[in-house]
DNA sequence: AGTCGATCAGTTGCACGCAATTCAATTTCG
DNA sequence: CGAAATTGAATTGCGTGCAACTGATCGACT
């Protein structure tokens, strides 16, 4: 497993994969998140947006994408449902029209103070100490900077 | 970023956050491999399960899931493309009639000849080393399975 | 044998993710 | 100035993920 080269039959096995192992690790995290996220009426993706937005918001679709890496076809109606869930406003700007703006409601803004607890919850849940974390998630944000190149 | 606790602020920002990091990386993961996969016809849900398939067929649908932490309202409709694609038959158990067992067709059986560059190409598009790519890829397997714990 | 609970695949409904396209607004450039 | 290229959001279509449910089958237990 650590020489420098796998067989053809051993880089095809779903263990060596890192793709699965990413995917796999992802996709439980997000059941993780569920319940606490139920509790405040959000879905996953909504609440990255959020976490986007608590650190500033007033920012255009497309700004909000290059964050999260997400296009208009997914941003879009997610962002409609925020709205209809009365936690942002959509703003077509004056300067120029072809830009929305996302803006915060007084609902969202509140929603934060709920949402403080998360991310303890989640911490204890991974059974890591926080360093671990902190590096793992580096080390995955360099991951995706090489991936995207 | 390396103390043992985080103020609230810090705890909600995006780029601090475990889960947006494994999201957005298996999401540039996935867009890696959509012109590999296109070539073979497969979604990368549909490769994970021939890779699963590969490695053994005969399989049924609860087995598969297990393996890949799907359920069947995923799984179902996926292997229903699979077999209108040719790949795979679905095969309904003598022995016990809830069970459907998925076994490669001889095309399935071929793909994997196709399929066998595939893990050589997303291990140089990665710009890491294999031992790097090892170690992060059990590093994860095993923070999987703390998070399903 | 008959019933009850568990298991399994399948279905429905909803929310992504993303490719492809559309349309309007803006910028660039001749 | 005016045409062409670009940008930005929205829309459509398809394939997941997953919760909730259904219906059939099996196993356990009386």
């Amino acid at each position: 497993m650590t020489s420098r080269t796998l067989s053809a039959d051993e880089a095809l096995k779903l263990d060596n994969q890192l793709c699965f192992a990413l995917y796999a690790a992802s996709l439980a995290m997000t059941k993780l998140y569920k319940p606490l996220l139920d509790e405040l009426g959000l879905t996953y993706p909504q609440y990255l947006v959020m976490l986007v937005l608590w650190e500033g918001d007033g920012l255009a679709v497309s700004e909000l994408g290059r964050r999260l890496s997400l296009d208009s076809g997914t941003l879009t109606p997610l962002l409609k449902r925020l709205e209809a869930a009365g936690l942002v406003s959509r703003l077509r700007a004056v300067d120029d029209e072809r830009r929305v703006h996302i803006h915060l409601s007084a609902a969202g803004r509140r929603l934060k103070a709920r949402a403080a607890k998360v991310p303890a919850c989640i911490l204890a849940a991974t059974q890591c100490p926080l360093p671990e974390v902190v590096r793992l998630t580096q080390e995955l944000h360099r991951l995706r900077e090489r991936l995207a190149a």
